[in-house]
DNA sequence: CAGTAGATCGCCT
DNA sequence: GGCGATCTACTGC
């Protein structure tokens, strides 16, 4: 069992222990949810240009500011929420953003979920592979920034062992945050099927 | 598999 | 007013 002094760390040494990790959602009259955590994205506020935080506090991204072992949970695009595990002491804006997972329990309810609105059908590895999904997933919405790890609904526990990791760049992310050079703060478990496809800078090149 | 367009809206400049 | 820590479907090879 961890307790909050888990997150209560620097952001790139919490990253690669919470890999293997499941985090789980019991609600009331709603079948739980687990999910374990195979890809993650450090951001920290105070040295982070891609961080929602970099620019200071705002009503957004108060949670992050806020103390460690809650939910950063935002709306982005229009139509997706993203989950972010926050870290370190309050006034230290880091936070993990959860990219992908393997769902360990829930199966019915999250293929529910993710399949609303949705034609094709839905291979069980993509469950929760990406940011959006993850959050999707369990149900997530604006309700959910904020929440506390340590609350009862939520809880995480640790991988039984280490579990061997990689980094890279981050996705999604453009400007100086995104340079892997000084930014390689995307960490996953190599080989893991549902590791979200490694596309850096997904966005078009303008011309 | 790679590349791309469309959806859709809160946040911040 | 522009863009974003994205996802899905569809196109062409």
């Amino acid at each position: 069992m961890i307790d909050r002094a888990f997150f209560d760390r620097p952001v790139l040494e919490v990253a690669p222990e919470v890999l293997g990790g499941v985090l789980t959602r019991r609600q009331p009259g709603v079948e739980p949810v687990s999910i374990r955590i195979t890809e993650v994205e450090a951001y920290d506020g105070r040295i982070d240009p891609a961080s929602h935080a970099y620019r200071g506090r705002t009503r957004r991204n108060a949670t992050m500011f806020g103390p460690p072992g809650h939910l950063y949970c935002y709306f982005i695009y229009g139509m997706h929420h993203s989950l972010n595990m926050v870290c370190e002491a309050a006034g230290a804006p880091t936070g993990l953003l959860l990219r992908a997972g393997e769902v360990t329990a829930g199966h019915e309810l999250v293929r529910a979920r993710r399949s609303v609105r949705r034609r094709t059908p839905l291979r069980d590895r993509d469950l929760a592979r990406g940011p959006g999904c993850v959050a999707q997933a369990f149900g997530a919405g604006p309700e959910t920034d904020g929440a506390d790890l340590f609350g009862g609904e939520w809880t995480f526990a640790t991988p039984p062992a280490p579990v061997e990791h990689v980094t890279g760049p981050r996705v999604g992310v453009s400007g100086d945050g995104a340079d892997p050079a000084v930014f390689p703060w995307r960490f996953r478990i190599p080989g893991d099927p549902t590791v979200s496809a490694f596309v850096p800078g997904r966005r078009k090149a303008r011309r």
